[in-house]
DNA sequence: TCTTGACTTAAAGTATACTCCAACTGTTAA
DNA sequence: TTAACAGTTGGAGTATACTTTAAGTCAAGA
C-alpha cells in the first residue's frame, strides 16, 4: 500500500506518467483510498515494474495495453494472450539484431579512427 | 548516379524522408544536375545505407548530425567525430543489455503460458 | 479555521521523426 | 505545343508517448 510519490521514487517514473499509464490501460485500475487518492498495491506494483521493462526495451504501447484488457477479462483469453507475447517477442528479437549489426558497424568506425584515421592525422601534425 | 526516386526504392526510404534528411543535415547535401534535381552517387548512396543502419538501431539522429556536420569541417574533426561514434556506441549497448533483459522476460512468460496457464485451461476445458 | 501540500481530473501542449500538401518547374512523348 | 509526369520548395499536419496546465479536492498541522 503506497502512494503515487511512494511509486514515482521506486520505480523511476514521474507522477504524470503513472496516472498517463492507468489512464490509457497500460496498467489496470488501481485501488483508491475512500477519499479517492490511488493506494498502490503489490499486483499494482508488479504491473508497473513489467511496463517498465517492457516500455524501456521499446515495446509497443497498444500490444501492452490489448495484453492488460484480454488480462482483465480473464482466464479464457491465455492463448491470445500468449500470442500478443510471441509477436511481441519476435519483434523485440528482430531490433535486438537490427542493433547489433549498428553496434558492429559502429565498432568498426570507431577501430578506423584508432587506427587509420587518426594515427594519419597525427603523422601530418608532427611533420610540422 | 540515380534519381530519388530510384534510390527511395533501392533502401525502401520514402522521397519525403530522403529530402528531409538531406535539409536537417543527416546526410551531407547531394549532387545536382544543371536544372536542380537531386543526381545521387556512390557517396551520398553510402551516406544514406548508414543512417538507415544507424537510425534503424535508434540512434539519436542529433548525434548523427552533428557526426555529419564535423565530417563536412574536414579532418581536423576527427577525434570529436570519434567521440560521438563511442558516445553513441556506449548508449547502444546499454539499450541492447536493457531489451535482452525484456526479451528474456517475454521468454520466461511465453515459457509459463505454455506449461502452466494454457495447460490448466485445457484441463478445466476437458473436464465439462 | 486556515493554509499547506499532496492528491485529483480533463485537456492542452511538447518533442521527435517523419509525412503530406500546395504551388511550382523542367523534361519528354504525342 | 501541350499534356503528363517526375521532380522541386517551404510549411503544415500526424503519430507516439509523454508532460504540463488549470482548476479543484482532501487531510493534517499551526
Amino acid at each position: 500500500m503506497a502512494t503515487i510519490s511512494e511509486v514515482s521514487k521506486k520505480y523511476n517514473i514521474s507522477q504524470d506518467t503513472l496516472r498517463y499509464y492507468e489512464k490509457i490501460g497500460l496498467i489496470p485500475p488501481v485501488p483508491r483510498t475512500k477519499s479517492g487518492i490511488r493506494d498502490y498495491d503489490e499486483t499494482s506494483c508488479g504491473w508497473i515494474e513489467l511496463m517498465k521493462c517492457m516500455r524501456s526495451a521499446g515495446v509497443q504501447i497498444e500490444a501492452l495495453i490489448e495484453y492488460v484488457k484480454l488480462f482483465q477479462e480473464g482466464e479464457h483469453t491465455a492463448l491470445a494472450r500468449k500470442e500478443i507475447l510471441v509477436e511481441q517477442r519476435n519483434i523485440l528479437t528482430d531490433k535486438i539484431k537490427k542493433m547489433q549489426e549498428s553496434l558492429d558497424r559502429l565498432n568498426y568506425k570507431i577501430n578506423r579512427y584508432d587506427t587509420v584515421i587518426i594515427p594519419k592525422l597525427n603523422t601530418i601534425k608532427s611533420r610540422n
